[in-house]
DNA sequence: GATGAATGAGATTTCATTCAT
DNA sequence: AATGAATGAAATCTCATTCAT
């Protein structure tokens, strides 16, 4: 072990791999130059990862796992919510690299059931954060109009998920959401928007 | 000429490679199958794309064309809406592959300016057709809070790309987005859902 | 027939491959270049010539045809000499082009035999002016030296092939071998060079 | 590493290279023959050969390797004209591939720069050598007439650069020369002739 | 853990040629 | 004489993977 820590090589072959996906999509995802990008023989990739499908879905995971960051910490419902938001749109603006191959990752995971594991278990964690944060406030009912928890977790992620690649409109879909949810916020959010 | 009709042939092979675009992705899109499928030698193919750029751009545009049919009918906003939705809704759940196929494409669109031209003119027409309709219930005060046309736009579309890829949860998501966005729907459209 | 001239589209056409050989060698001649360079479609080329090769020996005795006004005028046979000399580095000079494809004729000859007979045609009649000149120079005691006509003619013909390719030094070579065969040019030919 | 020795398959690869281009020109090079020559995949070979460029280059070099071979050893003069005129011959005779090729690059440096920096290469070489003997004969009064060092070098270098495809004249071309140059041997070296 | 050579399957593209119209 | 569609052979190059060292 040259680095001292063990899977160290591992970890900058998958970081690598992700950027790559990130710039060129897994249509351009080659081993070589991954294998490059971390500076040793292609050849020796293959210690680490036996084939393509294990490097991929080892991206899967280093991917999803960026999301827990984004998890509301407030108890508060509402709070909750506009914090899980507004930080999701930190990370489409500050980090589209993790966006973008999030949503490689969804259409990847159509033939590759690794990766469909990886975000299926991604998506169920997030479902059930959310679910518990939208009941909560139904149950307090904090919302403007009565939802259905399970409902309306779908509308949030979809929501997500469809301004996932589009940084420029995410502001506007999320403010939205907010106002229809939360309320209050329909024409006082002007300074949110780009 | 076979057919007699002009660029039969042309049409066959975007619609061959549109479906293997929707079982495979851009990824997995090989020009020799495409032939195959059609029953042409593989460098005829060349014939009529000269490369796989020109087929792909072709695919762009015949995959958006299929979305004019979802444009809403009705001269009245709420139902014009709801009409919108439940014609998306059925494409999703009828035709999953042209919802897949778009999602390869705007990723795609990325590195492709042909496709990145196609997918924004689809938008544009989309996004005008939308804020029109939501302009109008605007207007006319049909709409369930106040809402700004061209956010609430975008609320739309995000909703419709987040659920392209699973039609298990597209009814819920539109269900929802009706329901706070014309509001009395809320919570006993279980009908609806499968 | 068209052009009302019969033969003047397969006269374009050697004239287009002629080009194209100049520029890119039998290497890169293309019969879809030579086709459109003429404005006709590249099937249609195959009406004047059934073959690649067709066309390629048409180019030959295109090219070797060219060189009969460089055969000396004079009767006087160093003035012929000089003359002829002097017409080859006017060739060399202004038509480079056709030097250049009657090296690539040269080497294309060694696999294609009706090539190859264009060009043993074309260098016996070089060959027989050539000796008739050296013979009768010879035969005055016009050379600085006894020379045997057809092994000074071999010299001559092998010099004018060596500079084809490098019109720089042509006239460098041409006046040493006049000085050397007609003699009193040695120091004196300084306007000459280039 | 079978063989054992750095580069030797590479070495190998050359050399059929070079014999394919003998036999078939650049023209006919194909570098699945060259590999099938040396016994290895058709891809292995862009492991040593990144592209089909490379490798003409590296031909080129080979083949001018060898000439200098034919670099006059003696100290005299017009010794070592003679000798260096004779090495020539015999290469052309024995060696009729390797001045195929040589004309064959000549003609390739049109079009690649490898090729013409490596013939100028080996050029720039053949002139300096020559001049120095011409200039050293010219200095000692050992030619039969009185010549410029640089401008005979250029007759010597195109006699033999013209009799490069036809062995048959070579001798014939070089007697001569011989003959004008350093003298005495005109008109009486029949036993050369064949 | 690392390397370089090798593999084999295969991808896109090119091109001379043919054929029906 | 001309065209466009089609063919099939082949060419260069790529890439994941394997193996001996």
């Amino acid at each position: 072990m040259v680095g001292g820590v063990q899977g160290e090589r591992r970890d900058q072959l998958v970081a690598a791999a992700f950027r790559r996906v990130a710039e060129m999509g897994f249509e351009g995802l080659r081993l070589r130059q991954v294998a490059e990008d971390v500076g040793i023989d292609h050849s020796t990739l293959h210690h680490h990862f036996a084939t393509k499908q294990d490097l991929v879905g080892a991206v899967a995971e280093y991917t999803t796992r960026h999301f827990w960051a984004a998890a509301p910490q407030s108890a508060e419902p509402a709070a909750a919510l506009r914090e899980h938001l507004a930080a999701l749109r930190r990370m489409i603006e500050d980090r589209p690299d993790l966006l973008v191959v999030t949503a490689e990752l969804d259409l990847r995971g159509r033939r590759d059931p690794a990766v469909a594991a990886a975000m299926e278990h991604h998506e169920a964690g997030w479902r059930e954060v959310l679910t518990g944060v939208l009941a909560a406030g139904a149950a307090q009912g904090v919302w403007a109009r009565p939802v259905e928890p399970v409902v309306a977790t779908e509308l949030v992620i979809a929501t997500v998920k469809g301004v996932r690649l589009t940084p420029r409109v995410a502001a506007q879909a999320f403010e939205q959401l907010e106002a229809l949810l939360i309320g209050g916020a329909s024409g006082n959010a002007e300074g949110e928007r780009q």
